[in-house]
DNA sequence: ACCACAGTATGGTCAGACCATACCGAACCA
DNA sequence: TGGTTCGGTATGGTCTGACCATACTGTGGT
């Protein structure tokens, strides 16, 4: 057989036309949050192909949380591009622990690393620690462990949030979202929650001091007593 | 106006619809990479949808690295369950990064958290360096910027990959897939890399005998010799 | 045993229709 | 003048049915 021939098969559908001129539309017209994109019709007959294909397109930069449409009219209506990373990467998350092609430990330990770093960063950055004191309050009004855990996760993405680092937070946001009721079952199995209220309290006022290295040490050893079975080795 | 009958307007889409029991069905019967999910036609029939809106969750599924598509009959063609978080991370910092609701310097701060927590778990691991040596010559064998950085970019996420987690382990890829422009313009700007590659082999070598602090020490002085401008805080 | 060829299941694409939504604006009252 | 009503219209959401390219499957002939 001859091969000399042979191009790279790679054979480009039409939706990934699609998204490669609206992709280079944004960077090149310089697009940022807020702006519309033109109608699926429009776009459509612009670029030559049919509705369905710029439709797939679309799906793929909702997904990628880049987009948001909008049905009706006016000028909210149509494709309005925004900055949502973290609901999808949040699905993601979620899908690849659902086909176990991730495991809960690989969550945790990453959960581990940012946890530490965005304590650390928050700290030494003297940030502003008001929403931490806000979800401290809402542990200890909490009536349920549902709702422990939801402003426990506000607490942590509170830090995240304060360390300054977007993605950062949003990773911390996803890890979260997606190991929710795995925290929920932590919270039941541990019983009392006041050993975590304490570290909470430690946490808050290392980074209310400034003090980055206690921050960090404290969060880590917050993480091993909520999930103790993880961390004995 | 009477409000007494609202439902919370949430207009659920016939693809999350399909979305959602794709998921169901992935996650009850247990379905793992390498398993076939029914044609299209087929799918559409048994939920009673169109094809057009099982194409759609197929777009969605796809761009979040679930399932990839195969054309033409036989075991392999159709929609086949994979594993490929890197793609959609890369995908997802790259618009972010163009739509300016990310800043490079989030980027690799992010990396140089990952990094040297990668380090450290890959020397306390004992890992193989065989990835990294390989990868080390492949340095010193480039000729251009352009082939330095993608030899460059296998030796951090081999780290990455000695690590054991495959979590960071794809961050680590779609960061350095996201930024290889950058790396690229901070290697011609550096000109000589003869600091780099000591650097890689302290890295290495700390790896090899399993000194977790050095290693993770060797990883971040090599950041601030590979991007000055950012460590001048 | 091999090969050629028709059959067929698959995703990819398109055109065109219809619906629900929500804004816009003109006509119509008060 | 001011408000209200109601039709027009642009938008995304959905469906139908068709056709194409691809790549395996099986059959029949050699």
């Amino acid at each position: 057989m001859d091969d000399s021939g042979w191009r790279p098969v790679k054979r480009t559908r039409t939706f990934e036309d699609v998204l490669a001129q609206i992709e280079r539309r944004i960077t090149e017209d310089g697009l940022t949050a807020g702006d519309r994109l033109p109608a699926e019709r429009q776009l459509a007959e612009q670029l030559g192909v049919s509705r369905s294909s710029v439709r797939e397109a679309m799906r793929v930069l909702e997904t990628l949380g880049v987009v948001s449409s909008q049905v009706g009219r006016g000028p909210d209506a149509g494709a309005v591009l925004t900055s949502r990373p973290d609901t999808a990467l949040s699905d993601l998350l979620r899908l690849h622990l659902g086909l176990a092609s991730l495991e809960m430990r690989e969550v945790i330990d990453t959960r581990h690393m940012i946890e530490q770093w965005a304590a650390a960063h928050a700290a030494s950055a003297q940030a502003d620690t008001s929403a931490l004191a806000a979800a401290l309050s809402g542990m200890d009004a909490a009536k349920s462990a549902e709702e422990f855990v939801e402003h426990d996760t506000a607490f942590h993405c509170a830090i995240a949030d304060a360390s300054g680092n977007r993605l950062i937070a949003a990773i911390m946001r996803s890890l979260r979202d997606s190991m929710r009721r795995y925290s929920v079952e932590a919270v039941q199995r541990l019983g009392d929650t006041s050993i975590l209220r304490a570290d909470h309290v430690r946490i808050l006022e290392a980074v209310d001091r400034g003090e980055a290295d206690e921050a960090a040490k404290a969060v880590s050893e917050h993480l091993a007593h909520a999930y103790p079975s993880l961390f004995d080795h």
